[in-house]
RNA sequence: CGGGGAUUGGCGCAAUUGGCUAGCGUGCAUGGUUUGGGACCAUGAGGUUGCAGGUUCGAAUCCUGUAUCCCCGACCA
């Protein structure tokens, strides 16, 4: 094997991915602390991860919108236990024109306050509801710790917003929100994420409940991948929000609040790289295919080109007839940059009338006569995304325990880490005891998991079913 | 924010009891030979050693401050 550009994912985890996020051109770090330059490649990504959502939120009577970057600090503070949540993460402007502001105003680390304030302007009776808004946007918390694309001071999202007449409505909202996660990471990403409702303390600031997506990372670590909060009634009473039912009575609205951040291409470059630098699943690279005519084959550089100009149609294809670079390099580093498949054309296969195929998870080769090619790439890509998700859900799986000792957690937490099944009494002081243990918190209770009776694996106490532990990123 | 490590041509690194013109690899430029898994030869350019002070005849090296990054913790999408 060729020696090696980049870390390897084998060796340290951590290196790799902060080697591999810079030399693949993904981000970099920028001048201002904790922030990070999203490079065309990586925006590309997101820019993928906004269509395929945005289509569902739309078809689901969900609008787009924009709201300002500018919070008045009242209003984070009309809820007390979100303020409280999010006080010691928040940027806040004192000055503004050259004069200390007589308000000061947040940097939205997210927008539930203002967006409510206007909801509230908005609607006066029954028929105004439901509001069901979006917004595509930045948002600012101020990490102590920070690491590209999974912590840093800015990052982009969506937070969607909707507030309902009835509580029956607003859950089947928040339902919504999670399903439309488990979906982009299972169709888009190719990431087997856990879904469930996260337990008191590891839920939103100011939340009723909140449910969340949970994905397991290759160090054992769980990334909370998504959330959908299910606000009830605590907003709308704190910001005195109400409506005019059919009686004639107030009617305080149920809200909801969901967001999928950046964070997401953090986990999909951790989840599936390897040693040779990204993979990507075909559904969202931003490249399908790269042909590469084998340099100083004359006639390999026009079947290349013309292979090119059909594949075009129906794939993101590109051609790399870049000259001053061997076939070998490029090779490596079209691999690094994760591409799925790559299409060699020399002149021995330009002869057959030919092109080889490789496919960037497994590294197989294949000749691919030029009539088959089109029905080979479509298995192929497929083949690709399927094998993705099957190898992330089989990792997942091999890497969740169910536990009903103490020690045996403990001693998982203290080697491989990974997903611990395990009772829990539901009492917060259990809970904080045993992340003070082990570094495990709550990640969520699983949908779907079935009542079981058992004893806290903490204390002893009687429990009703299974909860999902892990150590956060 | 606490503990540890780092910062030297674009990138990766070397250089101590403080001492000669700060080296090497890679990359870059030019010419030639090459091109099917990160090519080779020759020539050349590229540094006020993160930044700001200080000690000294003399500082990459010692001192103070500061910025940024990495690792481990507490906080978090």
């Amino acid at each position: 094997m060729a020696k090696k550009f980049i870390k390897l994912k084998s060796e340290d985890l951590s290196e790799w991915y902060n080697d591999l996020v810079v030399k693949a051109e993904l981000a970099d770090y920028s001048p201002v602390k904790g922030c990070m330059v999203i490079r065309p490649y990586g925006y590309a990504i997101w820019e993928r991860i906004q269509s395929f959502m945005d289509k569902f939120i739309k078809e689901k009577g969900v609008q787009n919108a924009y709201f300002p970057l500018f919070i008045p600090e009242s209003f984070l503070k009309k809820e007390k236990e979100h303020v409280a949540g999010f006080a010691p993460e928040l940027a806040v402007v004192t000055m503004g024109g050259g004069q200390e502001l007589t308000e000061k105003l947040i940097v939205r680390p997210t927008s539930e306050t203002i967006m409510y304030e206007m909801y509230k302007k908005w609607t006066q009776s029954w028929r105004d509801l439901p509001v069901k808004m979006n917004q595509w946007c930045n948002v600012v918390r101020w990490e102590q710790r920070t690491y590209l694309f999974l912590r840093t001071t800015e990052f982009l999202w969506q937070e969607g917003h909707c507030a309902h007449a009835t509580a029956a409505e607003n859950q089947d909202m928040v339902q919504w929100a999670l399903d439309l996660y488990k979906k982009t990471y299972t169709d888009l990403l190719a990431i087997y994420g856990v879904t469930g409702v996260k337990s008191d303390a590891e839920k939103f600031a100011g939340a009723g409940k909140t449910y969340s997506i949970e994905a397991l990372m290759p160090n054992g670590k769980a990334l909370q991948a998504g959330t959908s909060h299910d606000l009830g009634q605590n907003f709308a009473k704190s910001f005195d929000w109400s409506v005019q039912d059919q009686n004639g009575d107030k009617l305080y609205p149920y809200q909801n609040s969901w967001g999928l951040s950046t964070r997401s291409i953090g986990g999909l470059i951790m989840v599936h790289g390897d040693d040779n630098g990204l993979v990507f699943p075909p559904q969202i690279a931003p490249i399908q295919l790269i042909i590469v005519p084998i340099p100083g084959h004359e006639k390999a550089v026009k079947l290349a080109n013309s292979v090119n100009k059909n594949l075009k149609l129906k794939y993101r294809s590109q051609i790399d007839d870049f000259e001053g670079e061997t076939a070998g390099f490029k090779f490596n580093k079209w691999e690094m940059k994760g591409v799925p498949l790559r299409l060699e054309i020399g002149d021995k296969e330009a002869d057959i009338n030919s092109v080889v195929v490789l496919r960037r998870d497994t590294l197989e080769k294949q000749t691919v006569k030029i009539a088959d090619l089109e029905k080979t790439i479509d298995q192929l890509l497929i083949d690709i995304q399927a094998n993705l998700l099957q190898k992330h859900k089989k990792f997942t799986q091999d890497n969740t325990f169910s536990v009903d000792s103490f020690d045996e957690f403990k001693k998982i937490m203290s080697t491989t880490r990974g997903f611990i099944s395990a009772h829990w009494c539901e009492s917060s002081e259990c809970e904080a005891k045993i992340k003070e243990e082990t570094k495990a918190t709550t990640r969520c209770l699983p949908d779907g998991q079935k009542d079981e009776k058992g004893v806290c694996v903490h204390c002893g106490k009687p429990s009703n079913h299974r909860w999902l532990f892990a150590q956060s990123y």
